[in-house]
RNA sequence: GGAGCGUUAGCUCAGCGGGAGAGCACCUCGUUGACAUCGAGGGGGUCACUAGUUCGAUCCUAGUACGCUCCACCA
C-alpha cells in the first residue's frame, strides 16, 4: 500500500541512482538513434546551486527527458568551467585567513594548492545538481582545465593568431586595482556614485590674468594632464589654440589645442586631457601626438610621476589632499555634487584603473562576422526571436576582446619571448624554441609569457572541445551541432555569441546549435535579482528538502513562460505541492480498488466515458508535445495540471466510481490514462512518476526510458460527455444556490431530451445521481411541478423538484440574474450579426458559431422565462 | 543618448485579432473510504490611457503615463 502522503526524500534518492546505475542517463553513440545534443552551460567550479542554476537545469533536464523518450539518443553533456579569477579568490581567501599571500607561496605551489582546493571541495554544484534530477551523462563530465580541453585552448590561440586574429597590443586596458588585472570590458559594470564636478583653473602661459578653466570628476589625473582640448569652432578659444597652459603645482607646460573630441555645449568648453588614463582622452592624444604619462602604479598608487609630496597614495587620498591644496592657491573654483557613472570592476567591486599596458587581443570583429551571418540566416536561431536583436547589436559594435589576465589560474598563454621580446606562438615550448631558432639562427632562452587567458576563452570552445576536438573528430560528427542552448540572456555576450565565433572558424562554418533559448532570470519576491551580495539568495536544495524536487521543478517549468523574468513565490511551489499529491492520490485511489498491474486498453471502447477521457489524453498528448517543441515549458506544464486534475480526478475517476467494480473497460482505462499521464509527467517530476510506474503499475521498465509518443488509444470526440458535467454542475448550482439540504435526494427532470441525450444521460445515470444527488432521473413531457427549479441546458429542460423546499424569492433571483445575463450576451451577438460588414467579411465559421451561440442563447432564456412565469403562476 | 521589456481579478502571473483565464487569497457549504496538501458552489476585471487600422482590438500600429532592464556615456 503506498503511503497516505507522498514523501519525497528517499523516493527521489532512490529513483536517482536507480535510473543513473541502469544507464539511462547516457548517450549511446554506437545506436542508430538521431541525436538529441544539449551542450550544459558548466556552473562555475567554486559554485553552488542557485535559483537560476534550478530553472536553467530543469529545463534542459525537461527537454533531454522528452526527447529521450521520443526515441532520440541524447546527450547532456556536464561539466564545471575553471572560472579563473573566482576560483583564484577562494583559494587566495582561504590563504588569507593562514596569513599566507600567493605570492610568497610562488605560481607553482599556489597552482598546486588551487587544484589540492578543487579536489576536496570544488564540484559541490553536481551533488546539488543531482538532488535535482539532473539526468546528465556525467561519466562525460568536463573541465575547462582538463588537459583535453587545455590542449584545445593551445590549439586555438595558436591557429588563431597564425591567422592573424589574435595579437599584442598595447593599449589602454580596464585595470582592476585590487585584483591586479586587466579585465574585458564586459566585467565592466557601471555604478552611479554621488561625486562632484570640481571646476580648475590652468594659467595661461605668458598671458597673465588669462585662465583656461576645466572640469573634472577626478581632478588626481591632473597629474597625468598633457593637453587642454577645445572645440575648432569655439569662438571663445580661438585665440587660445596654439598656446600653453602651465599645470599647476607640477609646472608642466601643456598646450591648448583643437580638437573635436571637445564639447562646447559642456562645461566650459574646455576639458583636460589625460591620455595615459581616460580611454576618450587616449584618442585625442594619439591625434595630437600626446606624450602619455603614467601616474599609478598597479594598485592605483600614485607613481614617481607626480609631485612628490603625492607619491606612495591612494588614489583617493590623493584627490583628498589635492583638493584641499588646489583650493588654497584658488585652482579649485568650483565643486558641484554629481552623481555619475564609475566604471568597477564586476568581481572586485572597486572602480577599474584605464591602464595602459601590452595585453592579448582578439580580433573578435572579423570573427563576429561569420557568427552574424549564421543567425540572420536563419542557422541559429533564438527563442524568443527577440534576443537576436541583442546578439546583432553588440557583435556589430563588438571590440577587441582583450583576453590576457594577469592571474595564475588559467590556461597559461602558449606565447614564449626571446630576449629582445619577440613573442613566439607556439603549442609547445619546444616548437616555440624551434622557431626562436629559425629566427635568431642560434638557440636563446626564451621565457614564457606570464598571463593566462580569459576564462570565457575556454568556455567559447565548449560545443566542441567537449567533444574529443582537436584529437579525435569521430564524436563530432555525430553530436555537432547541438539541438538547443539554454541560458539567461546576461550571458549572451559573455558566452552565446563567442561559442557562435569560435564555432563557426573551428568547425568549418557549422554553427555550434540550431537554437538558442533564453529562459528568463529568477528574482526574488521583490523583482530584484538574487545576487550574495544582496543576500536574497534562495536555495533551491532547501526548497526540494520542504516541497519535494517534483514541485520546485514543475514550478520553474510552469513559471517558464517565454520573455519575462520570474518572481519566485513559495505560494506557488505550495501548490504544486499539492499537485504530486493529488496524483499520488489518484494513483492510491487506484490501488484500493485493486485497479494495479499492467493494463492494456480493450480492444473496443463503449462507454462514453472511457473513450471521452481518451480523447482527452489524446489532446493533453498532442498539446503537451507541441509546447515542448516550441519551447513554451508553461504551458505544457499548464495542460498536464488540468488534465490530471481537472480531467481526470475531479470528472472522470468521479464518473467512474459507481460502477467500476463491474466494469472491466472502466478499469483498464483508468489504469491506461493515469499510466500515460505519469509518461507525459515524468520530464517535469521524474520521482514521483517512476515511484508510481513501479508500485501501482509494476513497471519494471522505468518511464525515463519509456517511449513516448504512445499509440494512439480508442479516443471519440463526441460523446457528450460535455452534456453531463453540464447537467451535474447546473444541478450542483442550483443546490448550492437555493441552500437544498445534503440530505435532500430530489428526482431530476428532463424534458426535451433527443435521443442521442437521452442515451448518454441513461450511461451515464448511476454517476448523475450521485454526483448531483438525485435519487432519480426522468425523461417527462408535460408541466413540471409547481415548485420546481428549473433551468435549460443544450435545448433541454432541467428541473429539480423541490416542493417544501424551494425558496420562491431566491429562486426568482436567480433565474432573473440568469435571465439577464442571458440577455446581455444575446444582445453582443445580434448586434454582430446585424452588422453587415461582420456577416460579409468575417470567416463564414465564425458566423456561423456566433449564429448558434445566438440561437442557444436565445433558447435558454425563453426556457428561463417560461420557468419564471411558472414560478409567479 | 541608444535599444528592449512590462502595465490583465486583492497578490503572483498566463493568454493575445472573434465567447476575459489559472494558482493563491476571499465568502458559503461539506469529513458518504483516493485526496482537508481535499471536495462543491460563489464573489471579484471599462485587460494603464489616447488615437488609428479592422466587419471586429485586451491582443496589431502610433503616441502618452508609470515601472523595469541592457548597452553606451555625460570632461
Amino acid at each position: 500500500m503506498l503511503e497516505k502522503t507522498y514523501n519525497p526524500e528517499q523516493i527521489e534518492q532512490r529513483w536517482y541512482e536507480a535510473s543513473e546505475a541502469a544507464g539511462h542517463f547516457a548517450c549511446a553513440p554506437s545506436s542508430d538513434k538521431k541525436p538529441y545534443v544539449i551542450m550544459m552551460p558548466p556552473p562555475n567550479v567554486t559554485g553552488s546551486l542557485h535559483m537560476g542554476h534550478a530553472l536553467t537545469f530543469t529545463l534542459q533536464d525537461v527537454l533531454i527527458r522528452y526527447h529521450r523518450m521520443q526515441g532520440y539518443d541524447a546527450l547532456w553533456q556536464p561539466g564545471m568551467d575553471h572560472a579563473g579569477i573566482a576560483t583564484q579568490m577562494v583559494v587566495e581567501r582561504q590563504l588569507a585567513a593562514e596569513n599566507i599571500n600567493r605570492r610568497d607561496l610562488g605560481r607553482d605551489a599556489f597552482i598546486e594548492k588551487v587544484w589540492q582546493w578543487k579536489a576536496e571541495s570544488g564540484g559541490m554544484i553536481e551533488h546539488q545538481q543531482r538532488h535535482l534530477g539532473v539526468s546528465a551523462d556525467w561519466p562525460r563530465s568536463r573541465f575547462t582545465m582538463d588537459e583535453g580541453l587545455s590542449e584545445a585552448v593551445r590549439k586555438v590561440f595558436v591557429k588563431l593568431h597564425k591567422d592573424g586574429l589574435i595579437y599584442r597590443d598595447k593599449r589602454l586596458v580596464n585595470w582592476d586595482p585590487k585584483l591586479l588585472t586587466a579585465i574585458s570590458d564586459l566585467e565592466v559594470e557601471q555604478k552611479d556614485v554621488d561625486g562632484h564636478m570640481w571646476s580648475l583653473q590652468y594659467p595661461v602661459k605668458d598671458m597673465p590674468g588669462t585662465f583656461v578653466t576645466v572640469a573634472t570628476t577626478r581632478p588626481e589625473t591632473m597629474f597625468g594632464d598633457m593637453a587642454v582640448a577645445v572645440h575648432p569652432d569655439d569662438e571663445r578659444y580661438k585665440y587660445l589654440v596654439g598656446k600653453m597652459v602651465i599645470l599647476p603645482l607640477v609646472g608642466r607646460e601643456i598646450p591648448i589645442v583643437a580638437d573635436e573630441y571637445s564639447d562646447p555645449e559642456k562645461g566650459t568648453g574646455a576639458v583636460k586631457i589625460t591620455p595615459a588614463h581616460d580611454f576618450n582622452d587616449f584618442e585625442v592624444g594619439k591625434r595630437h601626438s600626446l606624450e602619455l604619462l603614467n601616474i599609478f602604479d598597479e594598485t592605483a598608487t600614485l607613481n614617481e610621476n607626480v609631485p612628490e609630496a603625492y607619491q606612495g597614495l591612494d588614489r583617493f587620498d590623493a584627490r583628498k589632499k589635492l583638493l584641499a591644496e588646489l583650493e588654497g592657491m584658488g585652482v579649485m573654483v568650483g565643486a558641484e555634487p554629481n552623481r555619475h557613472a564609475v566604471p568597477h570592476g564586476d568581481r572586485s567591486g572597486v572602480p577599474v584603473e584605464p591602464w595602459l599596458m601590452d595585453q592579448w587581443y582578439v580580433d573578435a570583429a572579423t570573427l563576429a562576422k561569420p557568427a552574424i551571418e549564421a543567425v540572420r540566416s536563419g542557422k541559429t536561431e533564438f527563442v524568443p526571436e527577440r534576443w537576436s536583436k541583442t546578439y546583432f547589436e553588440w557583435m556589430e559594435n563588438i571590440q577587441p576582446w582583450c583576453v590576457s589576465r594577469q592571474l595564475w589560474w588559467g590556461h597559461r598563454i602558449p606565447a614564449w619571448f626571446g630576449p629582445d621580446g619577440t613573442a613566439f606562438v607556439e603549442e609547445t615550448e619546444a616548437e616555440a624554441s624551434a622557431a626562436a631558432k629559425a629566427h635568431y639562427g642560434e638557440d636563446v632562452a626564451l621565457f614564457q609569457d606570464e598571463d593566462v587567458l580569459d576564462t570565457w576563452f575556454s568556455s567559447a570552445l565548449w560545443p566542441f572541445s567537449t567533444l574529443g576536438w582537436p584529437q579525435d573528430h569521430s564524436e563530432l560528427e555525430r553530436y555537432y551541432p547541438g539541438a538547443v542552448l539554454v541560458t539567461g540572456f546576461d550571458i549572451i555576450f559573455f558566452w552565446v555569441a563567442r561559442m557562435m565565433m569560435m564555432g563557426m572558424h573551428f568547425m568549418d562554418n557549422e554553427v555550434p546549435f540550431k537554437h538558442v533559448y533564453i529562459h528568463a532570470l529568477v528574482r526574488d519576491e521583490k523583482g530584484q535579482k538574487m545576487s550574495k551580495s544582496k543576500g536574497n539568495v534562495l536555495d533551491p536544495l532547501d526548497l526540494t528538502a520542504k516541497y519535494g524536487a517534483d514541485a520546485l521543478r514543475f514550478t520553474l517549468t510552469a513559471m517558464a513562460a517565454q520573455g519575462r523574468d520570474l518572481k519566485l513565490s513559495e505560494n506557488r511551489i505550495e501548490s504544486y505541492r499539492n499537485f504530486v499529491t493529488k496524483i499520488w492520490n489518484a494513483a492510491r485511489f487506484l490501488e484500493m480498488n485493486e485497479i494495479t498491474g499492467t493494463h492494456t486498453l480493450p480492444d473496443t471502447i463503449d462507454a462514453p466515458v472511457n473513450q471521452w477521457i481518451l480523447h482527452e489524453l489524446n489532446q493533453t498528448n498532442e498539446a503537451v508535445s507541441n509546447a515542448l517543441s516550441a519551447y513554451r515549458f508553461n504551458e505544457a506544464a499548464d495542460k498536464l495540471y488540468q488534465f490530471i486534475w481537472n480531467y481526470y480526478c475531479d470528472w472522470y475517476l468521479e464518473f467512474i466510481k459507481p460502477t467500476l467494480a463491474d466494469s472491466d473497460e472502466s478499469r483498464r482505462t483508468a489504469s491506461y490514462v493515469l499510466q500515460k499521464a505519469l509518461h507525459m509527467l515524468h520530464p517535469l517530476m521524474p520521482f514521483v512518476t517512476e515511484e508510481l510506474n513501479e508500485k501501482i503499475f509494476n513497471q519494471s521498465d522505468m518511464l525515463i526510458a519509456a517511449p513516448w509518443p504512445f499509440k494512439d488509444a480508442a479516443a471519440k470526440a463526441d460523446t457528450n460527455i460535455d452534456l453531463v458535467i453540464d447537467i451535474i454542475s447546473e444541478i450542483r448550482t442550483i443546490r448550492s444556490e437555493m441552500n437544498v439540504p445534503l440530505s435532500a435526494k430530489p428526482a431530476l427532470e428532463i424534458r426535451g431530451a433527443t435521443d442521442s441525450h437521452q442515451s448518454v444521460i441513461m450511461q451515464m445515470e448511476a454517476a448523475i445521481l450521485r454526483m448531483a444527488r438525485v435519487e432519480a432521473i426522468r425523461f417527462i413531457d408535460g408541466d413540471f411541478a409547481k415548485g420546481t427549479a428549473l433551468t435549460s441546458i443544450s435545448g433541454m429542460d432541467v428541473g429539480l423538484p423541490l416542493t417544501g423546499i424551494l425558496d420562491f424569492d431566491a429562486e426568482r433571483t436567480r433565474l432573473k440574474k440568469d435571465i439577464a445575463n442571458g440577455e446581455a450576451e444575446a444582445a453582443k451577438l445580434s448586434a454582430k450579426l446585424n452588422n453587415a460588414g461582420f456577416v460579409a467579411k468575417a470567416p463564414e465559421a465564425v458566423v456561423v458559431e456566433n449564429r448558434r451561440r445566438l440561437e442557444d442563447e436565445q433558447t435558454r432564456i425563453d426556457a428561463l422565462k417560461a420557468a419564471l412565469m411558472r414560478l409567479d403562476g
